[in-house]
DNA sequence: AGCACGCCGACT
DNA sequence: GTCGGCGTGCTC
């Protein structure tokens, strides 16, 4: 008889011991009995016979988890602090049979290669990202960084390389989509989650015979059994989407480095905006400027998140000049934030340096990071005023309101409310860019990489309120939003870019040169912040409030006995309750990620919920 | 994490 | 008398 360790996908519990009559191999995906269910599970080894009676596999399937998908959930697992089951519920199996009229078609279709041209400049670029193992191109928006990858991954089809092209989320690329299947045609397969089970059966045929060299796609595009791999591209590598927020709460980014360690292949982090982390970590190379000539004129407006007279004439002027406009807001108002209407004062945590938000139940300011509270003042401490609040304008508000006033505009509203569909997205933007909208209102989603030819006024609200959010990436998130928005107008023509905010000399002196932002935000972060301290959020949610609390004070009193992790605060979550669930949390800061594993796994109660290298904090 | 088992309240 | 609430504990 045969037994072996096996791991239950999906399960947060350690592996089990099965047995069969076969000899089966490591890697295998097999079906159980487990509880009383049918399970499927991932034969990890094969073992002694256990003291215990075990059951016998259920069925042993055609899919195999490769060598290097069962290294990458282990390092998930342990760096994540999720079980392997859990893991390897991030991978995609493939089907052996398949595996059997595999003949390799690398290259055979080569006509895509050498149509494009780079400059100098952009020449440049490539030898140095090819001749750095991970490296970060730090290019302006309308610099040519596309063109640079795209060229890097013909060079790597001519030597019968793959490459991975990771992207924020698909549905919010489609330009990006069309720009390599147009040019490298059946060797790119774009693969993600919401790809139909034919569309999936289509894509994997195609990766299994070597057709597609270029496999693009967000997050999910990182853990399919791929043969051959010689660069992994993470597009917009600051963007935010690359973090799950679900277990395991693992970032993208951070896996692509390091499958790029573990294949020895270069890794190329792409972005006009990048993450401090890793302008600190990784050399760089600067392409500066864009092919658009136009200019770009910016406008502060000291006011709070309003729809002001002179944004409103503003737009009117550009509508009346036949001409289009966005308007950003950022995020969709998770949290509040005391703000001065008359001199933009905000309030601080004396101890952590970002943004205290408001709790109207105990009226009062609490910091997200070490739970500081203090009473809500009744006057400005800077200007005495007493207008103190926090009123905060949305999407479908705004739309309204431009509406009312604009009677002859088309507005419309382009945030995840609205454009819950890849094919609403598409048609939405092919009205815009036809002239059939005039003004697009929007969050995030405005800025990710779409090209409205006809913009000529972008206007910003809103950027005081992400700048004071408690956040300790507030500012560089402040920042790169402004300048990912500001990059979407004035593509043709000369632009206007009308900031609102009492915060100006931050952002003029910024947003022509984020390298030098990132240089003096360096001194911020020092001794408190990543990438020079690591952080970690540890979760523990219920619907009995008290149990979540009780929960998390025993892991705290546990966590006291490992002196090389500062808890930095705990108590309740910012957003209290989610999905009728009490939340709590326990935010602890180290030198290295090691310590932090290590406390974990010496403290840790089974409700925790493990969040590494956090960068949400509500 | 599921999911069964189990022991107490309001209902045809 | 049952249906069903969700507390506790187990899963090779």
């Amino acid at each position: 008889m045969n037994y072996y360790k096996i791991s239950i996908i999906g399960s947060p519990l350690e592996p089990f011991t099965y047995h069969s009559l076969k000899s089966i191999d490591v890697g295998v995906k097999v079906t159980l009995e487990f509880n009383k269910k049918l399970k499927d599970g991932v034969l990890l080894a094969s073992c002694k016979k256990p003291p215990f009676d075990t059951l016998e596999i259920s069925e042993i399937t055609e899919f195999t988890y490769s060598q290097a998908q069962t290294q990458l959930a282990k390092f998930i697992s342990s760096y994540y602090l999720c079980s392997l089951g859990e893991a390897f519920s991030l991978m995609m199996a493939f089907s052996n049979e398949d595996l059997d009229y595999f003949v390799p078609r690398y290259g055979e279709d080569l006509n895509f290669i050498s149509k494009i041209e780079l400059s100098k400049k952009q020449e440049e670029a490539l030898l140095y990202l090819q001749t750095h193992k991970t490296s970060l191109l730090f290019g302006d928006t309308g610099s040519g960084k596309t063109e640079i990858y795209m060229k890097y991954f013909e060079q790597l089809i001519a030597e019968k390389k793959r490459s991975i092209f990771l992207m924020p989320e698909i549905s919010l690329t489609p330009q990006m989509s069309k720009r390599l299947e147009e040019h490298f045609g059946e060797s790119v397969v774009m693969w993600h989650s919401k790809l139909t089970p034919k569309q999936k059966k289509i894509a994997q045929e195609k990766i299994h015979s070597g057709e597609a060299m270029i496999i693009a796609g967000p997050r999910s595009a990182l853990f399919l059994p791929l043969k051959d791999l010689g660069l992994i591209v993470v597009d917009e590598e600051h963007d935010d989407s690359y973090k799950s927020s679900s277990r395991p709460r693992y970032n993208a980014r951070d896996i692509a480095i390091y499958m790029g360690k573990l294949y020895d292949i270069p890794v190329v982090l792409g972005s006009a905006t990048p993450s401090l982390t890793t302008y600190v970590k990784f050399p760089y190379i600067r392409l500066k400027g864009g092919h658009f000539v136009s200019n770009k004129e910016f406008i502060y407006e000291r006011s709070v998140e309003s729809l002001s007279p002179m944004i409103i004439n503003a737009l009117d002027q550009t509508l009346k000049a036949k001409e289009q406009s966005i308007v950003f807001l950022p995020t969709r108002a998770n949290f509040k934030y005391l703000i001065c209407q008359d001199c933009g004062h905000t309030y601080e945590c004396v101890f952590c340096s970002v943004g205290l938000s408001i709790h109207q139940n105990s009226r009062s300011l609490k910091c997200h990071y070490c739970n500081f509270t203090q009473a809500i003042p009744q006057v400005c401490s800077e200007c005495n005023s007493s207008n103190l609040s926090s009123s905060r304008l949305g999407t479908a508000e705004a739309v309204k309101n431009i509406a009312e006033i604009l009677p002859s505009a088309n507005v419309e509203q382009f945030d995840r409310d609205v454009i819950t569909t890849a094919n609403k997205l598409k048609k939405a933007l092919k009205r815009f860019n036809d002239k059939e909208s005039d003004i697009l209102v929007g969050t995030q989603m405005l800025s990710k990489g779409h090209d409205y030819h006809g913009v000529t006024l972008a206007v910003v609200l809103g950027m005081d309120n992400m700048l004071n959010m408690s956040d300790y990436r507030a500012r560089e998130k402040a920042l790169s939003s402004l300048i990912q928005v500001s990059g979407r107008s004035g593509r043709l023509k000369d632009a206007k870019v009308v900031v609102q905010t009492f915060n100006e000399p931050f952002f003029r002196t910024y947003i022509g040169q984020y390298e030098k932002f990132l240089d003096e935000e360096k001194e911020f972060r020092k001794e408190l912040y990543p990438p020079y301290k690591k952080l970690c959020r540890i979760l523990f949610s219920h619907k009995n409030g008290a149990k979540a609390q009780e929960e998390m004070r025993k892991m705290y009193d546990n966590l006291l006995a490992f002196k090389n992790v500062e808890i930095v605060g705990s108590g309740k979550c910012a957003i209290e309750r989610v999905a009728n669930k009490y939340r709590f949390e326990i935010l602890l800061r180290s030198d290295k990620s090691t310590d932090i594993i290590k406390a974990i796994l010496g403290s840790r109660v089974p409700l925790a919920e493990i969040d590494m290298d956090p960068i949400e904090f509500g």
